[in-house]
RNA sequence: GGCCCAAUGGAGAAGCGGUUUAACUCAUUGCCCUCUCAAGGCAACAUUCACGGGUUCGAAUCCCGUUUGGGUCACCA
């Protein structure tokens, strides 16, 4: 009779190391109490998900506030979904983001004690274990067809009993050791299934750092654990992978939380003592069918992380709207401390919600005008240099036709008490600020000619914009040359001020708020502009006199 | 459908049996300020916490049921 022992050997004979073994490959690290090891273990199937980049984010963070680590796996076992380059990608995605991993795939690299960090390459490590579950009986070979699993499903459904493969539907969980030495022998294809011994009407304690103490079903599933093309399962990698990398806390999407029990019992059937679990909720969207559901890359561009980066969206804003979902408090912390260093936040499970968020692009917006509102001009360069030099050509070359015209630009009310807050992205600055560029600005009074309020005819609006220019003093302070210009509307009859015109509309041509608009539309296109003292500053007085008479002879 | 999770305004939420006529933030609306806008200031916006029942002197808070929503049931992760 053919022992388990010999099935196991038959299907690894180059398997020499034991579980021990690798026990003593990967030591149990040596760090201070309390400090916890998570992990981000993204597939490379794609494009960081904004979804993943909130899990990676409260990882790093848990980790850093705790004083461990936290270390990148990619889990590559999918090979049919697997897209080329991606994993680079995600890395230097995470890192734009703030989230560097000390330990683990690195993108170009792997760092650290406890790899090799890409699945792929993990089989040898794998395989002891399989075949130490194949040696005590605790896994099988499965030659199962894809017909007949779906037949078998079939039946179940029509019975109305759970599917899958279990009890007494696993029928190749019952075959001797003597057929299945007889059929890999022969050459027939197989995977190799766990063994389960639970009973789903038993029900098991788990506890979960977001959702606390809850029962859920034993599993009794004989999942598969290694696959016909020689890679493991997800649910098997995790176990063995969190196991070996000394993993303390796992913390992943609650899409997971399902399938637990079939972790639980791998761990104890190891003998291994399971790590702690944190199932984050999912961030969500309102669907066509006025529904909520997940967000989805095919349909949400938010979804996507490299939507914020094209659409120049400073990273943090989009991290510290985030951590407004993971944590109640961190509003009013962040808020606290004038949104300036994130950093020091101290994460805390418990101040979670279990129910996903729906994204708030508002949110996200108000959060990025913040920001910007706060960073000094160098830094708004360098910040719009990087996001131009990738997205952006026409606005990297306006910015480097003169760097500092650009900063004396986005200068503007800048540095003081009560900045401007009219920029939220990077993405739509050309647009705004092209104004400010003598050719741009000709170019675009030539394509859209300049609309003046009807209520003025053009003569009035010539009165008024050559008496600003002929007195037009820009080394006056802000308050005089306001002055000067309530003055020359005064004398053209224009009200100095709006109280005095809406008490008596009729005695005026109209107030200085129109006169102030005519010449904000003669300088910048615009109905609306910064200040336009700073304006007319950043301009020069030539400029301005040159964009008057223009627009005066075109009249 | 089974199992699990959840349920406070348009959104994120605080709340943990009685200082709750439900904090705070975003959004929205109105007013003020103002050369326009962005800001900023001040207001308004849930007579009530999905619904029904119970426990209690007292419930958004505890219990039960219902409903609704989400997740999950692969040789995908």
């Amino acid at each position: 009779m053919v022992t388990d022992k010999e099935i196991a050997e038959l299907i690894f004979p180059e398997v020499k190391e034991s579980i021990e073994d690798l026990e003593k490959r990967f030591p149990l690290r040596n760090l201070p109490n309390g400090a916890e090891v998570t992990r981000f273990a993204p597939s490379p199937t794609g494009f960081l998900h904004t979804g993943s980049l909130f899990t990676s984010m409260i990882c790093h963070k848990v980790a850093k506030d705790s004083g461990g680590i936290f270390y990148v796996r990619l889990e590559d076992t999918d090979t049919k979904r697997e897209i080329q380059g991606s994993g680079e990608t995600l890395l230097k995605q995470l890192h734009l983001f703030g989230i560097d991993p000390s330990e683990g795939y690195l993108g170009d690299k792997q760092i650290g004690e406890y790899g090799p960090y890409i699945q792929s390459e993990r089989a040898d490590i794998y395989k002891v274990v399989i075949k130490y579950l194949l040696e005590n009986g605790k896994a099988y070979p499965c030659f199962c067809s894809q017909a007949e699993l779906d037949d078998i499903r079939a039946k179940q459904e029509k019975a109305k009993i759970i599917p899958g493969y279990y009890g007494p539907f696993a029928k190749y969980r019952y075959l001797t050791n003597d057929e299945r030495k007889e059929r890999i022998l022969k050459g027939d294809p197989y995977v190799i299934r766990f063994k389960s011994s639970g009973n789903h009407i038993h029900k098991i304690k788990v506890t979960d750092l977001v959702h606390g103490n809850f029962e859920i079903a034993e599993n009794d599933m004989d999942i598969v654990i290694y696959k016909s093309d020689g890679l493991p399962t997800y649910h098997f990698a995790h176990v063995v992978d969190d196991h070996f990398m000394r993993t303390t806390t796992v913390i992943r999407g609650e899409e997971w939380i399902a399938s637990l029990p079939i972790h639980l019992e791998l761990f104890k059937t190891l003998n291994w003592e399971a790590p702690k679990y944190a199932h984050l909720p999912v961030i969500m969207k309102i669907g066509e069918n006025g529904n909520k559901r997940k967000l989805s890359k095919r349909l949400d561009n938010e979804a996507a992380v490299s939507y914020f980066l094209q659409d120049g969206y400073p990273t943090e804003a989009l991290v510290m709207y985030l951590m407004t979902i993971a944590n109640s408090n961190f509003e009013e912390w962040i808020f606290e401390h004038h949104f300036e260093h994130m950093e020091e936040f101290k994460f805390s499970f418990d101040k979670m919600s279990l129910e996903g968020a729906l994204f708030d692009m508002g949110k996200v917006n108000f959060f990025s005008k913040e920001i910007l509102s706060k960073k000094t001009k160098y830094e708004i360069r360098d910040m719009a240099l990087a996001f131009s030099k990738e997205y952006d050509e026409k606005l990297y070359n306006l910015i480097k036709r003169d760097e500092d015209y650009f900063m004396e630009i986005m200068n503007i009310e800048r540095e003081k008490e009560n900045p401007r807050k009219d920029y939220e992205k990077f993405g739509n600055l050309y647009e705004a600020i092209s104004f400010f560029y003598k050719d741009l600005y000709e170019q675009s009074v030539k394509e859209n000619p300049l609309v003046f309020n009807e209520k003025f005819d053009k003569e009035t609006i010539k009165e008024v914009l050559s008496n600003i220019r002929d007195n037009l003093k820009l080394d006056q302070d802000e308050q005089s040359w306001f002055n000067n210009m309530k003055e020359i509307g005064s004398s053209l009859g224009f009200a100095a001020d709006r109280k005095a015109f809406k008490a008596n509309p009729e005695a005026f041509k109209g107030s200085v708020s129109d006169v102030a608009e005519m010449v904000r539309i003669a300088l910048t296109t615009k109905r609306n502009s910064p200040n336009l003292y700073y304006v007319m500053q950043t301009l020069k007085k030539e400029e301005c006199d040159r964009r008057f008479n223009s627009v005066i002879s075109n009249l």
